[in-house]
DNA sequence: GATGAATGAGGGTTCATTCAT
DNA sequence: GATGAATGAACCCTCATTCAT
């Protein structure tokens, strides 16, 4: 389902330097974005020759892809995880505002991201998105409809669209903590504490999204 | 308040060559991100001289700036429209979403933005968030207190974080309309054709709006 | 009398295996010249590893030099044959321009030899120069003095010129029919079809030759 | 007619400028080979920035290319400069013989020359070829034609046959002068001195060529 | 002997910036 | 002020060769 960006000799090398490469070139990649990463640095930093590296991946961009989708697969893990707790539909909302404030701060992942959306790489860009946003857009609509069926959410609105506001949602906060863009629009829009009032900021967003999903009592 | 990012021979010049700089310099670097986009093109293709581009920037970075600013300022003349007008305040809230429909399809200002998040321009990032989000924060905010005080928005959310909710989904959305990776990431949620349902797109999201907002009855 | 090229190894594996990178490494050489060759890819394409062609070959420029070699005596081969015909001297040229013309047509030899007089190849070049002309300038030696003592050919020519300006001549013709630069130069001269009249260029050329060469009567 | 390989912006240096980077750029090309000279190093000995190069030339290629064909112009002249004489035909041929011992020695251009064929330069080799080509056979076959109308050189020859083994002949001997590799070769067929006997190797290339080409009496 | 992963120097090309005119 | 030719550091990628297994 998910195309392979290496080449299938990355797969045969240690995995402690398969981490160590992935590790490196996240850094660097999420510190600089694609343009001003240096491959050659990687390389050094990574204790493995160019040479290595290419025989690993194509191109620059290969590596790029690689280390994107080897991103996906964390924050899927960590989505995964609360789906599957037995919480009411709305509390695992609350989890993953939570787990965003948890683990967004300085993420090289989120950072990222935050680079690919750069027109600079258009057609990388739509290559990522789908495997990317695959995997949220699967389980976000999924507790929709769950919710739905359980008469927690308000039966009234589509689950794509719920599913997408709430990734938007999800999405902005996971940049606001990791980027400092967004981190100054944070400070901009609720204050320059903002980045310390996690809880502030849980309960608002929770207030906000369950009552943009919640079924209407009248 | 808003710092000038040009230096002040930008401003003695014909207004006509000082558009015609603006206009080819935001297509160039909205088509080609920040890092892909040639100085020396910008002023082939503004009919300047590279040397008097110079003259008018002092870097690259600050040329962008300026290109940046001056979508701002659209930007904030759209808002203030609708943010004038006398419809009630969730109705301005459709006019938005209307408006960022009608304007971010094919934007460059918008994938202009798209791109300045990349951690690439970390620095220069953080520079031009005060800016642009200090028009949007002032507006929604001021609107999201009128609603308050008339008693259409519930008080018991924080004008300012309500005032952020609001602004990451209206950015997401722009984003859904320009770039193609969230082009891509919206079909991925909402189906391959949501790019041509508008209206739709315009119920679900007011919908969602509404309810988050509004005061709940009991 | 003629150097060999490769390493005793390479005498020791099977002929099949031999034959293989030989025919491998022509290919790769003529289609690309020696600098745009890449020895790994030989070695795949040959299904030897890199490590073993080391092993057979001290350097590329050895390999290189092997595949050469084995070409001369080839060319070698067609050479004897119509030497040891019993035709006139004379009818023996024809001969061998026919041979050039069913012979030379994509020859992978030939457009190896076209490559190896560039200059970037200085000493390698010497050092092929006389394993690959000792062969027909000694048979074209033989048959100009044969010529001359049966009085065939006027004795009044150096017979080593005399040689020399055959071989200059059938070279020629076999680039011209080998290689584009001189498809097209051949084009230039004798018109656009002229790769498709070979009676025609047999018959201007032996009447050349033979005027060339013959005993002037009187 | 002939297609300009470089960018405008070279014909407006100064003419010692771009003397200094053709006369480098020629010497760095004959003695190394297209594939084997840098770019870099031409412009440092040439006393220009790479950049500048790129300037004036889109890519190596096209600075080949360029001075390739200012060799051609060369050959051109001296060429005409025979013709133009009125000696009788047959002693214009010995004329460029003579021209041929005098300039092709340590020739940069010969040996530029010698080195396109070689296959790795394919499409580049056949744009050439006109160009280079088109000069001298059109005055060999002028020179025939001449020859013909005026009763000196046998009328049952091609012109363009003719004109095209004189070509053969010529360019041999211009390698044989020139490359290493045909300087052996030359060698091997006409005796280690031969390169010292001018006089001698320009009485049996006459008396070969004009009992080739000469009217045979009867 | 065979393997093939690893090496790393090297080079064509780009482009932000400068400065002499 | 305007010009645009000149600069040169920087970077992606290739490939002949080595050597541990």
């Amino acid at each position: 389902m998910e195309h392979l960006h290496c080449k299938p000799t990355f797969l045969n090398i240690s995995a402690q330097k398969r981490e160590k490469i992935l590790s490196v070139a996240t850094r660097e990649f999420s510190e600089n974005g694609f343009e001003n990463t240096n491959i050659n640095l990687i390389a050094k930093k990574a204790g493995v020759s160019v040479g290595s590296l290419y025989k690993y991946f194509d191109t620059k961009r290969e590596l790029f892809l690689t280390v994107v989708q080897a991103g996906i697969r964390q924050l899927e893990q960590t989505l995964e995880f609360v789906y599957q707790s037995d919480e009411p539909i709305l509390a695992k909302l609350e989890s993953v505002i939570r787990s965003i404030q948890r683990t967004s701060r300085d993420s090289e992942l989120i950072r990222l991201y935050g680079g690919i959306s750069a027109q600079e790489n258009a057609d990388l860009a739509r290559e990522i998105a789908r495997d990317m946003e695959g995997v949220s857009a699967r389980i976000y609509k999924e507790l929709i409809r769950q919710g739905q069926a359980q008469g927690e959410i308000r039966p009234d609105i589509d689950a794509g669209m719920a599913a997408f506001m709430l990734d938007n949602i999800f999405m902005s906060l996971q940049f606001s903590y990791a980027c400092e863009y967004y981190e100054e629009r944070f400070r901009v829009y609720a204050g320059e504490d903002i980045l310390d009032r996690d809880d502030f900021v849980v309960g608002q967003i929770v207030k906000f999204v369950k009552s943009a999903l919640q079924r209407q009592e009248e």
